[in-house]
DNA sequence: AACTGGATAAGTGGATACACAGATACGCTT
DNA sequence: AAGCGTATCTGTGTATCCACTTATCCAGTT
């Protein structure tokens, strides 16, 4: 078919682009809280009509990037500092139950492939804020998935998505990957250390942790 | 207005409508896993159209409710045993937490009401299944919602209503709640303690140790 | 001058009709 | 009987129209 040519992988829906398209915008921050979303706009930007954007509000609004309200149109989501913190927390036994339930599952070709992601993550670290969030992430989701829990790596990565704009603006301010780099690996040596419980807590206070340190930064907009 | 006298409360949509209509339906068991969700059907059966219907099927997706497959329609989801044990995991990390940040929010009537709850919950244990799962809920949630976190509390309502089905079938068929009563008293009892970690860790080991007994009976079909 | 009220404009939500593509099912050929 | 092609059905996307809510603005009143 030609079409497989143009699209190799996966079949892709207008619904899915538009989906793709908006959640790409609102992760880069191109958007600010509570900008609205006029879905007649987006159609004409991407090239199709307003329905399959508005099936992609819906599913954006059920993973908290937007919010809709009725008769009003669709508003850019924004965190409040208590939401923020709140992400985190949720992030932080989520992430801890997956690192827990990975261990059994983590064998040497791991940590190799852990610390390949913590340099590429540093290298990033010099290329720009978009870089190392994205690796960063990766990083985290890496460990996640060795849990072997669909909707558990699922749930997480929808949190990391929310707090995305947030972490760029973060970066951008203070550039802190260099302790970063020191704290994730003390998250690889607990890894090495087969302690499940003792993991978990410290991925957990990981997270915790950082929580401040973002908040106390100006949220891009409020609700 | 009129419409006030009608609807006296919140403004309902169309769509509002036909989530709140196959939501009810999902979580009463009366589409079995697999089962084909035909818009058309739904539309008539609510009087509307099929738009407001197909915006419906995403948000349920969403919340991992129904499946959506490109050009093949909407499916009722149906959990694998796996699945059902990581929604337990999932939850119970998450009202762990939950019952660990509601702790500095609970005061003497807090334990009357709770009390209430667990006395609504024996007497609706014999009225049937129905009952017991939403007065079974409806406890858990009071004791999340303590915690003061939107956020959270909306994930853990989310996975409730996932797993109502086989909490459903589990009921029906061993019809256990005279030990249930014990359970939830000692949960009661650590919250009167005032130690937040133990109870954190007491609920828990409550939510995953019932996850197996549910699992052990058929689920309303698989994918 | 500020506040209230109504008129008007804009945009969302919903209905209907239609075109197209993928999936399933059936029947035909070999 | 197996493989293949076709027919039909259904889901997806487009276009258009209408109703209703919300937002804006201007004028009138106090």
């Amino acid at each position: 078919m030609a079409a497989d040519a143009i699209e190799p992988l996966g079949i892709t829906t207008a619904e899915e682009e538009a989906y793709r398209h908006i959640q790409r915008a609102l992760r880069m921050g191109r958007y600010r809280a509570g900008d609205r979303l006029i879905p007649e706009e987006i159609a004409t930007e991407i090239g199709m009509s307003r329905m399959p954007v508005r099936e992609a509000f819906r599913q954006l609004a059920a993973e908290g990037l937007v919010v809709i309200r009725p008769n009003r149109g669709c508003i850019v989501a924004g965190l409040t500092l208590d939401e923020i913190y709140e992400t985190f927390e949720i992030r932080s036994v989520l992430e801890g139950l997956a690192v827990r339930l990975a261990m059994p599952h983590i064998d040497v070709e791991v940590f190799e492939e852990l610390e390949r992601q913590l340099d590429r993550m540093e290298r990033a670290s010099q290329t720009g804020s978009s870089d190392w969030v994205v690796r960063h992430q990766a990083f985290h989701l890496q460990i996640c998935q060795l849990s072997n829990r669909p909707k558990l790596v699922r749930q997480i990565a929808s949190l990391h998505v929310v707090i995305e704009p947030y972490l760029r603006i973060w970066f951008d301010y203070v550039d802190k990957p260099a302790s970063a780099r020191a704290e994730h690996e003390i998250l690889i040596e607990v890894l090495r250390s087969g302690d499940a419980g003792k993991a978990e807590i410290v991925m957990r206070d990981h997270i915790v942790e950082t929580a401040p340190l973002l908040a106390s930064f100006a949220s891009p907009g409020r609700r």
